[in-house]
DNA sequence: GCAAAAAGGATGACCTGTCAACAATAAAGT
DNA sequence: ACTTTATTGTTGACAGGTCATCCTTTTTGC
């Protein structure tokens, strides 16, 4: 008897909308796409530039490791958005005098001009995407976020 | 009076590590590149195979366009790994007379087993990841990442 | 003090995913 | 019937991001 199309049979998985990893790429990509448009619009910054802003603002000025370290980012990555902030004025990077290889990144007046525009918008969209759950529900999901890092660092450390 | 240098100040963003975006960005990251790894070990698939994969076994033969609309992913990614999946003759591309236009996808033997061999490494993946969490949590993560979408078609249709 | 290991940073090759444009076909509106 | 509009699927160009490797400087362990 023929099956495939008859009926819809048992599964290789069962249901990918119940997938942690793909509902998450899924989100992100949404998230994604959405912050970048912003930040375009608002600022003509992108998203990675955006969050080294943040890093920086939120943590001190800071060498590209260590906000590679922090945000967890590939230091590839990093060293090349700094070298277009660089070329823009954003950043500042002085290098420091007890390590040769080491440069401290800091916001320049423009980068910090630049990072102000869009930083109502951001804020904005942030509490409506916080706003569309309740308290215990927020408490829960970062819960959850803190809960899968843990694990997948786990995973990484058994291989 | 100099203030950046001086003391941490308030700030452009309040906590980066409590940003939604961020926290989804970052667990993307590293989720995908695990699957990456694993699925290229057992089965040397990319994530977006194994995904069409997932798609046309869980809902049966589809076309591309629909593939797409299933998952909310670019119909263009979708055709280039759609080809890259024919030339290893792991899908079955079927005109449909009544449209022209229209090719009904399946999963051949070949792909079958492929997907076979990625399916336990992946499943247990899985249920480790969902492991990290009990029902109550794993209830109200899922429920958020329907409000989150929810959230964000309503902020597309207002621009 | 010196060889080996590790960390900072830059870069080339590469892959993924997005956007816009396109040709071909089908559907809708007149 | 015919023009307009929408849909399917393909492609080129490109931004974003990852991986492996490299060079330089610093640190560690003998």
């Amino acid at each position: 008897m023929p099956d495939t199309n008859t009926l819809p049979k048992p599964l290789l998985i069962d249901d990918p909308q119940r997938l942690v990893t793909f509902r998450i790429a899924r989100l992100n990509a949404r998230l994604a796409s959405q912050a970048h448009r912003v930040l375009s619009q608002t600022a003509g910054i992108s998203l990675t530039q955006w969050r080294i802003f943040a890093s920086i603002d939120a943590m001190g000025p800071a060498s590209a490791a260590e906000i590679a370290r922090r945000m967890k980012l590939d230091k590839a990555l990093i060293s090349r958005t700094v070298s277009s902030m660089l070329k823009e004025d954003l950043l500042l990077s002085t290098p420091d005098p007890a390590d040769q290889r080491r440069h401290v990144l800091e916001i320049t007046e423009i980068g910090r001009a630049t990072a102000e525009r869009a930083r109502h918008a951001m804020r904005h969209r942030q509490e409506t995407l916080l706003g569309c759950m309740n308290d215990d529900q927020r408490e829960v999901i970062f819960k959850c976020f803190d809960l899968l890092e843990e694990t997948i660092d786990q995973m990484e450390r058994e291989q």
